[in-house]
DNA sequence: CATAGTTTTGACCATATGGTCAGAAAATTA
DNA sequence: TAATTTTCTGACCATATGGTCAAAACTATG
């Protein structure tokens, strides 16, 4: 089996093939889909044989896991990182801007998600409806005391925080479309969108 | 063969039928993007067999390029309605708010179209590089000129639009996490996102 | 280096899937 | 109603795909 014993931690091979898996794995994942996405593709990528990649995990469904699990605890954050320290305006706008930060460096993670999502969380609808609502009700509330505290307008938390995922996610997942329409410019895409989105959340947000 | 000679049109089965398999085609494809799609689903949710389904079109892909084509003819409309006839503002506010109205209306379509880009648009990349790159540079081009003169703040134009398609689409995009997010307040969700844009737009926009 | 343990592979299997086809059933027309 | 055309189906095929397994190749260690 490809488990260590429980005394020794996983072997030098076992740890470069997984991690080269997982990388072949959310390339195709990313880009197809779990059902649009065949063993035999990650293997080509990986360059590690479809037997050889089913004696490191269990099944495909394990690996999609894996990288879901993976990708759900660095998902989240960026807005844990939101608090109450600074000028609450220039704090959403940082966060605007980390956000931003993870499209550009880590579409593929993105468009992962995007997928799940999009074809109804099927995997994923338990982190949706427990912790991410957890946290995002909790952010919320930081934001209604801002705007009880008449430092930023009243605007909904909620869709203010949808609208951050919404316009930020927007890159790494529709990057053909922007691309394609940008054409000649697209090369600045994210410092383009980096100074609209300030100008857009700070506009909103200044009481 | 199921296309009826060039003189007469379509008999009522042949529209019927033909109209019955991309119903069912836009819902599956919609839910799960076209390689997770299978012949099979399509024929069980449109109760017409395999093979009579294959007698009405080509094959899969020709369906799906069917229903593709379809949706590019309306998924324009909203922004070519874009016009410098009233207040800019309320122009864009007004696009805004038709755009969230498809979302509403016409998610399955939404969620066609995005799984058809996230995954690279590999079917209709000559349509974003051709007509929708056309159309978006125009009414970045109106937009402008309502910067030039003063009616709006200076903001980048294509941005601006890309944020309206990243937060209109979200909500049929991302529905079950929108869901999951408000929970018992999810059935408002439409008409707390028109409000949320609404302002969100006149403050980013109103010079 | 010999042995025990780990890693890798080729050959293979069962099922799913897109698609074909000859002919039956139904509808239309003469 | 008979002939003709359109619509529909069961049986079938080739390929793709997730997964298995026995044995080979390799690695680490006493």
């Amino acid at each position: 089996m490809a488990r260590a014993a429980s005394t020794k931690g996983p072997t030098r091979i076992q740890r470069e093939k997984t991690e080269a898996i997982l990388e072949a794995a959310l390339e195709v994942f990313a880009t197809y889909g779990y059902r649009g996405s065949t063993l035999d593709q990650i293997a080509a990528k990986s360059g590690i044989s479809k037997p050889n990649i089913l004696y490191y995990f269990d099944g495909k469904e394990t690996i999609h896991a894996k990288l879901l699990a993976r990708l759900l605890e660095t998902w989240l954050e960026p807005l844990e990182h939101l608090s109450d320290a600074g000028d609450p305006v220039d704090e959403i706008c940082a966060y605007v801007g980390r956000k931003l930060a993870m499209s550009r460096d880590y579409p593929r993670e993105s468009r992962l998600f995007a997928n799940e999502v999009l074809q109804g969380a099927p995997r994923i609808l338990d982190e949706l409806a427990g912790p991410l609502k957890t946290l995002t009700d909790k952010k919320s509330a930081l934001i209604q005391s801002w705007i009880n505290a008449g430092k930023i307008k009243a605007i909904d938390p909620h869709h203010l925080i949808f609208s951050i995922w919404a316009t930020t996610q927007h890159y790494a997942d529709f990057d053909v479309q922007v691309r394609a329409v940008l054409s000649d410019k697209a090369d600045a895409r994210f410092e383009q969108a980096a100074e609209f989105l300030d100008t857009m959340y700070r506009a909103t947000l200044t009481p």
